[in-house]
DNA sequence: TTCAAAATTCAAAACGTTTTAAATTCTGCG
DNA sequence: CGCAGAATTTAAAACGTTTTGAATTTTGAA
């Protein structure tokens, strides 16, 4: 392993110097960075990161803290983050530290890193209302990125415009006639669940419709919940079933389908079915029989701007530039359709 | 933040003494290291791995690198390796760094780890024969351990016994009065995948049964490819169709269930399906209608061994004793029956 | 040629720990 | 009391880098 004090002797230099001349210093001349550049490139220099950080403060690792989520089936999405951030801290030399926390306490696992102090940050995924790990970190002003954002948001973030996303499946519901339109929600707590709430509810009240109570159904976004909750709402239950339903993700509307289906219901003859779609690979939207109307937005796309983020933040850019709301599009396919004779009364 | 030197200080020891009293050294005097360990609780005194590393060459860092495996479904066991494993290694004050490799060149991101000169050591899974990344890290003298085992292993591993499991299984249908039983097995490269087809074949060959080629299918371990072939299989295409079939994993007997329903067979009536069970959550054997006969092994099971093995590999163990092969549990439920007699006949 | 300023380079300290070798303080025995 | 040996503690070096402040060399103008 050769070191900066090898490269140094070798050319009768002084660490000082070489260090500089790697780092790209102005006061070097010229012609000592060419042969310290030539040098270690031929002695095969690779500078050791935990000296840097000793002195520097930086190691180049961010840290990932995933909740099990027991209950639920292997979420694809927490396959999707991971790969994709790996992949793009990658590229801007630096590494994920992971770390599944099976605690109650949510802070534990972050206490438990910081105090190995070997990590640069961190990025939070699906914050929630007032969510303790942001207050936690803004507290002890560790650097950190969030996948999503809760209200009041002070730090740097990347979310997609759910209230907007929302308002816009809403929308075109509302202008292919229907009026009893339901949302099969995430699940509560979520900020991203509130916002596409809200959106639904800014869509439905700006069309003067009211919203019952059991219009909407939060749980977590997979496909059991879609199946269970939307057999609830279709049949009947509630009073006059919804003729459209806004679904929080694919796989929820994959249950969705497999209720109408269950109960004898056409989409989109007797259902219209709109949701958002994370674009994970093994749920696609095209595939659904009928083909699936959509917002989309690959979840893979906030990779890039998390790890950018993170990699600007380190660099010492406020965080309160570093916030993106991206929009969304909406991607029209087979699963809506006007509304049925008989539905257009609303609730 | 705190330091040895801060303790020291306030004690008016030396840092030396500090770092020994803490490190549990036997030269140090019991009233000293009591004093040193009070001070450092009260101080709140936590050690810089960073520093310590540096002089140790230790950083609890423990790299695991997978590749996306684009074109399949996401691979619930992936997500159950890297849940239990972050957990085991946290509990043993080690930490995951995660790396998803979407290179074609599958060393490179060892080598871009490796060079950060920061991991203590890789965890490998689903070893191939010859594996080009072994070889690697014992050229390199860098400290693995294998989550399952190729040919010639002189290195730590924890493996099922995969060869014993595949003849229990056929030793059961064979037993039920089966003559024609096919496998439908993992990817070809894949040595548990050889494993089991070794011990399908030494079960077939005790009976004095010929193994036709067409008996034995690889593909990746995924429903598709268990509806796929299992299809194939049953059409008749290949000769007279199989009585039972052995298949490597849960999510392949979910797609052959499909496929032998779509024809028109019933389980265990005409045909007997027995399976490898990893007994992820997502995908229970005993939902299966009829309920699923398996050897079962959890992969949660892996991870504490695997964890524990890496940490006695850092305390200098040699890597040879560290190697285990666990048996596995055979759970017969109601997939697998007696023969139909029309099927007693041997391909 | 001389000298100040600019451009380079250097030696040493620092980061927080462990470890080596040496120094100091105890202990108990004669 | 004196001293060998044990027990304890210390100072200093080491790990590989960056950074500070000082020293050296070069440059250009007088």
């Amino acid at each position: 392993m050769t070191t900066l004090k090898d490269i140094a002797k070798e050319l009768g230099l002084s660490p000082a110097t070489v260090s500089r001349a790697l780092n790209g210093f102005p006061e070097v001349g010229a012609r000592t960075r060419a042969t310290v550049e030539e040098a270690a490139e031929r002695m095969g220099y690779r500078p050791n990161p935990l000296a840097k950080k000793l002195v520097s403060g930086r190691s180049g690792m961010i840290g990932l803290v995933l909740k099990p989520d027991g209950s639920s089936q292997a979420d694809p999405t927490l396959h999707e983050i991971m790969f994709g951030l790996s992949d793009q801290l990658a590229q801007r030399d630096m590494d994920l530290v992971f770390h599944a926390s099976s605690s109650d306490d949510l802070l534990e696992p972050y206490k438990r890193l910081l105090d190995k102090n070997i990590l640069d940050g961190f990025i939070l995924n699906a914050p929630e209302e007032d969510d303790p790990r942001i207050r936690f970190l803004q507290e002890r002003d560790v650097p950190f990125v969030v996948h999503g954002r809760a209200a009041g948001h002070d730090y740097a973030y990347y979310d997609i415009d759910n209230r907007g996303l929302a308002r816009d499946s809403v929308d075109l519901l509302l202008n292919l006639g229907h009026r009893r339109i339901a949302l099969l929600n995430g699940q509560a707590g979520r900020s991203y669940a509130q916002d596409r709430e809200a959106g639904y509810r800014d869509a439905m009240g700006r069309a003067g419709l009211t919203v019952p109570e059991f219009a909407v159904q939060y749980g977590p976004a997979n496909e059991d919940h879609g199946y269970t909750k939307g057999l609830a709402l279709l049949s009947g239950r509630f009073g006059p079933r919804p003729t459209a339903i806004f679904c929080v993700s694919t796989p929820v509307a994959a249950g969705l389908y497999r209720a109408a289906q269950d109960i004898g219901l056409s989409i989109p003859g007797d259902l219209s079915v709109i949701a958002h779609d994370d674009a994970v690979p093994q749920m696609r939207a095209v595939n659904f029989e009928p083909a699936l109307t959509v917002t989309r937005s690959p979840l893979r796309d906030a990779c890039k701007p998390l790890a950018a983020k993170m990699e600007a933040l380190l660099k010492g850019a406020p965080a309160d530039i570093l916030q993106t709301l991206a929009p969304v599009d909406l991607i029209a396919r087979n699963s809506t359709g006007p509304v049925p004779t008989e539905g257009e009364t609303p609730w």
